[in-house]
DNA sequence: CAATATTTCAAACGTATGATTAAAACAAAC
DNA sequence: GTTTGTTTTAATCATACGTTTGAAATATTG
């Protein structure tokens, strides 16, 4: 395995397909394109990748891999400090939210709108997305009962799912928000996007605390 | 132009596109798929509809178009009603919501996702749902700055995305939604999911309220 | 340097696509 | 009942796709 000549094409062509993918979307973009921008052969692809759609799992695997990873770090250490009673809902989702959204940093546009598109796109990238997101998912969804003891479990997952939704639009239409607010809306802004939608999706989670017998 | 026959022909389309649309994607789905799953003649497409593309704008428009018509009669309700000062957040929030919701209803989940497939397709029907769109979007826009009268400008901005976000999601993936709460959460009952998501959403656009100098 | 494994390349494969055509079937109007 | 306009049909078009191939090039190893 030679690790400079391979490690090369099968780069350039994971960057050339998150490029294309994110900005014309994965059905359309064909491998032609993709090793056309990339500036290799187009058997490239078949060689270093099996198929078209191993080469989507990678590019989906290489970005979000690392991402559920921090998350799952962030949770630990967060579950490490010592809390009385339930767990600080802020930071739980501050580790849920931020390392999402690094990825908007650096990165020029490129990463974001893929990931939002792969909940539309059909089979086995579909299916490699969710069980990625499995352990996270069960992680996180454990810890928001324990953060919210007192939410009845539909409204719990109705709630979570608004959060979720939050989270998956501006990956998705990001490049939207910057357009319609004229600059002033900076994704590349890691703590002010974080920051954010903590507070909105806190504030939301938590909506009519008070009435209910809650601790408060 | 013939009535019964030409619409049951364009009727029977636009079903089967909107099905296969909204279950598999825009980008995947053939004219062949389409007019099998109608059982009319593949040619049928170009003849009604111009193109692949036309058609699916007109899917689009034929469920879009009495949406934003009926936010912005219920906007326009509550514009006319006697208000002191700030517009009332909630019944605004649930003029842009409720419509959409709406449509979770009778149709046995076929259209939502398309919806939110939109914002991935590139393209003439990606610029069509934004001229449909545009509309509401001012209009709704203007109407939550008098909501909101505190809230400085980019944070409001940035929570009106989230929002969104929260509503683009149930619409798209809204049978995850179900399948993750082992049917707890039902997307046909359009009061419950319009009032939790006017809940989240306005707690979220109300966070902090009392740590600026607002009314309160 | 020779032998071997890995990677690139141009060319072609079969298949499916969106679109078009001209004739047939059908309905409407007179 | 014939004419006129509309809709449906089957067949075909050129094109683009993902994938495969076998030979050339390149790197790795003994």
């Amino acid at each position: 395995m030679n690790q400079a000549t391979e490690s090369d094409t099968k780069t350039k062509i994971l960057d050339a397909a998150e490029r294309l993918f994110a900005g014309q979307g994965l059905g359309v973009t064909s491998l032609r394109q993709i090793t056309a921008e990339a500036g290799v052969n187009l058997a490239a692809v078949n060689y270093h990748f099996r198929s078209k759609e191993e080469l989507a799992g990678a590019v989906l695997e290489r970005r979000l891999r690392p991402v559920n990873q921090k998350r799952l770090e962030m949770l630990d250490a967060l579950e490490a400090q010592p809390h009385k009673g339930a767990l600080p809902l802020e930071p739980l989702l501050e580790a849920f939210f931020r390392p999402a959204l690094e990825l908007n940093r650096d990165r020029e546009h490129s990463f974001q709108p893929l990931i939002g598109r792969i909940y539309g796109e059909p089979g086995a990238v579909r299916k490699l997305f969710f069980e990625m997101m499995s352990e996270v998912s069960v992680r996180f969804s454990n810890a928001l009962v324990q953060a919210l003891p007192d939410l009845p479990r539909d409204e719990l997952v109705w709630r979570l799912h608004f959060a979720v939704g939050a989270l998956a639009h501006t990956m998705a239409a990001g490049e939207m928000l910057e357009k319609l607010s004229d600059g002033l809306c900076d994704l590349g802004d890691v703590e002010g996007a974080t920051r954010r939608i903590v507070e909105f999706t806190s504030a939301g989670l938590r909506a009519g605390e008070g009435k209910r017998g809650g601790v408060r």
